[in-house]
This record gives structure tokens, C-alpha cells and sequence, in this order.
DNA sequence: GACTCTCCCTAACGGTGTTAGGTGGCCCGG
DNA sequence: CCGGGCCACCTAACACCGTTAGGGAGAGTC
């Protein structure tokens, strides 16, 4: 009924592709969550039965390989200006509000390895300004994977209760609200720091919490810096040589 | 035909109880992990129909809330001796390898808010130690946070790829050379960094790797509470009081 | 003895990922 | 011009999943 050609329609490639199932799985994603993406679903927004798609793609788990892939597409790394330091904050702010901007789009990355080419760049990026700042080899490396497994880590803990709030009708500032106030419900004598500090517990944004944690972040990967420059002082920074002994 | 009474059987309490379905999910969970936890294989092993499971418990989320709490119900926290960075350290340390030690804990535990009993002890634990290292009450809140997120961050980071590979019978060692390969592997006009790296970006195990991030975390919050002492020198330090001003 | 409440049951609904096997249309060799 | 083969889709089905409606046995209470 569809397939048939009308008067002048796309006769030469009515095909579904590769590129078009992850296409049109992202348009699924954004509008229905991960939950809404279902191989019987992504088949119908196609026009076509599910079983059809198991031509083009081994299984779900490789369909979202793609998909981690195409929502990295679109990352850009920040301008190469400022102090290492400024450049690594940003990166960690825009990797962040990336995963954010798109729905689900943490829970579909979660975790999963072969990092599509998308990453790849952005890894090559990051290295080379890490390494250009004065880390070693092996720091950079250790650096770049912290860096990521931070912003990860973070997203995928805050966008979990994030759209069980969501399903729930609350918003955010509610839930905080009922967390403050549970914790200030709590018996003072086995939790004096818990009612104490249920203000402070409870009134700091995800964006603060994850500014926060950046920051000592990057103050330790300054510090250590510091003491890689301490002990071996002959890298491209020629000002003076304490050569005693 | 199971529940006629036989000769002297338990005829007293036959019935299911909240934390019978508990116990029995937590054995599910490390035999068959999270995703051979079902509400009908759980209601097999209990020797029960699933639509009874519903007169317990209102629905699997709530299952999955309880079964939080338990995975959390013998985590101890680290003796109460050395610096503040030692017993912080040993947290982060402690927190992972329980997390690691029963089977899909992490993706269990993800994100899911509504914290039990098990938790807020721990978290009451930890603020009391943070307060007492010199910490104002907002950090000690945000620095709180902070810890829990990196911990299950970076093992649920890890726990992923982890069963992948497992499913796929492949060890971990395997699996790191073949990611050191497919670095090596790639045009080394594009990605210079990746492939000059390759080796310091797939040798470290992943103890290392959270190891360094937490050094790393450490280094930040004895910044942080440098700045603070040096900022409002009054507390709990007298030595000396530079009244000037 | 009747009533109620607890607790488990059967049956079913509407989903899920995935596979086996069929089938129409197109291109290519003969 | 005709037949084989392959591509790209189809139908049908399997074995699951979470969840609900409604039934019914048994115990306890008035």
C-alpha cells in the first residue's frame, strides 16, 4: 500500500538505511524517552514492521551503539583560550549540559564502551590540550577518564530521580522541599547532623553540586601539576634551575 | 497441593512477608542478576504466583527501593582513626568494593532517591566527620554529595561495560588489549594523542583509576579547607589570633 | 452461623526483543 | 526473453515482561 510508486516518489532508494533508523531514533528518543524506544516502535515511526529492522542492525544493543554515536555527533569542544584550568571547567560545563540537552540521552551513553568516533575526537581534543598543559602521559590519560567518568557519573545520578519526578507530576523544587523536610522529620538524637544540615543538604541546584565538584576537581589536578613541576623541573618552563645536588 | 498442612509443618506464619520478598530478590540478584530478577521468577522462588507479590508491595519500583536499602544494610564505615583524609579515603574505598561485591548492586542502587534507613546512617556518619575535620556546614553538605555521586558514578560507569564483556565471555584483560589495539589502530594524522597514549589509556586497572580520581577529589576538599582556615582563622584552632583589623 | 478480612489464586491485557521462514521485485547471466 | 538469485521486506510465532481484575479458601469475630 505505502510501498507502491505513486507519480513521482522516491523510486530509486525507498529503502530503509542504517543512518535512517538512528535518525529516527533519536526523533523517538526526544519525544518519548528511552522508555518509548522500542524496535516495535522505531519499525512504525518507519513505516515498516519491526522484524524489518534486524536487516539493517544485529540487535537493539548495537542500534544503540549507533545512537550513543549520533547524540555525541554534535559536541563541540570549547575554544582553545584561557588557562588549562578555564578550558577543563568548560569542557566538563558543555559535556554536562550536552548529555542534558538531549533526553535520555545519559541513559543510552551509560556505560556503554566502543566509543563511536564522535568520542574519539573529543578524547584526541582533550589530550592534547592535557598533555600541552604539563601532565605526563600517564596522568593525561588518567585525567581524561576521570573527566569523563565525572560528568557521567553526575548526569546519570541526577537524571534518574529527575524523570522519576517527572512521571510523578512533581517538580524539582517540590522534591527538594519533601527531602528538607523529611530530614528535619528525622530523630535528632540518631541523626543530629541530618536535621542539622537539612538546608544545606537540600537547597544547593544539581548545578552547584556538580560546579562544586568540579572545582575540587580541578583544584587537586592543579595540585597535582604543582608537584609533578616540583619534582622534575626541566620541562618547558626554563625560569630557573635549582640544581643543588 | 503445597499449602495443605502436612504432618506438622508451618502452619503458624505460611505467609509471604515484605522481607521474605526481599531476601528471596537479593538472592535472585546475585545469582542471576538484575535483569533475571523479574516479579514471576521472583514469585517462583518464593513458591507463589506473581500477581501476589502485588498484595506486599505496590509495584517493582517500590521492590527495587527496598531492595536499596538492604544492599546497603551492612556496609560499616571505616574506623574512626587518622586524618580526615585517611578516614575520607577509606570511604570512597569501602563504598565501591561493597558496591562491587554483591552482584549488579550498582544498578540497582542508581540514582534511586528516597534514601533508607541504611543510608542516612552512613551519610549521618560522614557529615559528623567532615564537621568535625573543619568543614563549614555548606561544604560538609555539598561535599557530602559529592563523594556518594563520584562512588556511584564511577562504578556504575564501570559495572556496564563490565557485564558486557562477561555476556561475551571475554576477560578484562582481553578486553583492555583489544582497546589498546583498536587505539594503536587508528590514523595517526587525525588522532596523534590516541595512538602515542594508547598504552598509558588502557593499562590502568580500574582501582587505579577510581583510586586516582579519589586522590585527586582529596587534593581538591584540602584546598578547600585551607582557603577556609586561612579565610576566618577563629575556629577551633587557638594558637594564635591576628585580631589586626 | 454469617460476615469480614487476609492472602493467594487464575486469567488476561498489552507490551517487549528476537527468530524462522516466506515472498515480491529487481538485476544479471545466458 | 527468460530464469536464478539476492535484497529487503513481510507474517507468525516464541518466550518473556509488569500489572490488574476478580474469584475463593481459610481464619477470626460478633
Amino acid at each position: 500500500m505505502t510501498a507502491l510508486p505513486g507519480a513521482g516518489e522516491e523510486a530509486a532508494t525507498p529503502q530503509l538505511t542504517r543512518e535512517a533508523l538512528v535518525t529516527a531514533a533519536l526523533r523517538i528518543l526526544e519525544r518519548d524517552g528511552v522508555n518509548g524506544l522500542s524496535m516495535r516502535r522505531l519499525a512504525a515511526e518507519l513505516g515498516v514492521k519491526a522484524a524489518s529492522l534486524y536487516w539493517h542492525v544485529r540487535n537493539k544493543e548495537q542500534l544503540l551503539d549507533l545512537l550513543t554515536d549520533a547524540l555525541m555527533a554534535d559536541a563541540v569542544p570549547p575554544p582553545r583560550r584561557g588557562s588549562w584550568r578555564d578550558q577543563l571547567r568548560e569542557y566538563g560545563l558543555r559535556h554536562r549540559s550536552h548529555l542534558l540537552g538531549r533526553r535520555d540521552a545519559a541513559k543510552v551513553v551509560a556505560g556503554r564502551l566502543a566509543p563511536g568516533p564522535h568520542l574519539l575526537r573529543l578524547m584526541e581534543d582533550q589530550l592534547d590540550r592535557l598533555r600541552e598543559a604539563g601532565f605526563s602521559d600517564a596522568d593525561a590519560a588518567q585525567i581524561n577518564y576521570l573527566l569523563g567518568a565525572y560528568v557521567h557519573g553526575f548526569v546519570l545520578q541526577e537524571i534518574t530521580p529527575l524523570s522519576a519526578a517527572e512521571a510523578a507530576g512533581t517538580g524539582r523544587a517540590e522534591v527538594a522541599r519533601a527531602a528538607g523536610d523529611q530530614l528535619r522529620g528525622l530523630p535528632a538524637d540518631r541523626y543530629p547532623n541530618l536535621v542539622d544540615l537539612a538546608d544545606d543538604l537540600t537547597t544547593p541546584t544539581m548545578d552547584e553540586r556538580f560546579a562544586f565538584g568540579l572545582e575540587r576537581l580541578l583544584d587537586g589536578l592543579a595540585v597535582l601539576l604543582e608537584q609533578a613541576r616540583a619534582a622534575a623541573p626541566e620541562a618547558a618552563d626554563p625560569e630557573q634551575e635549582p640544581t643543588h645536588e
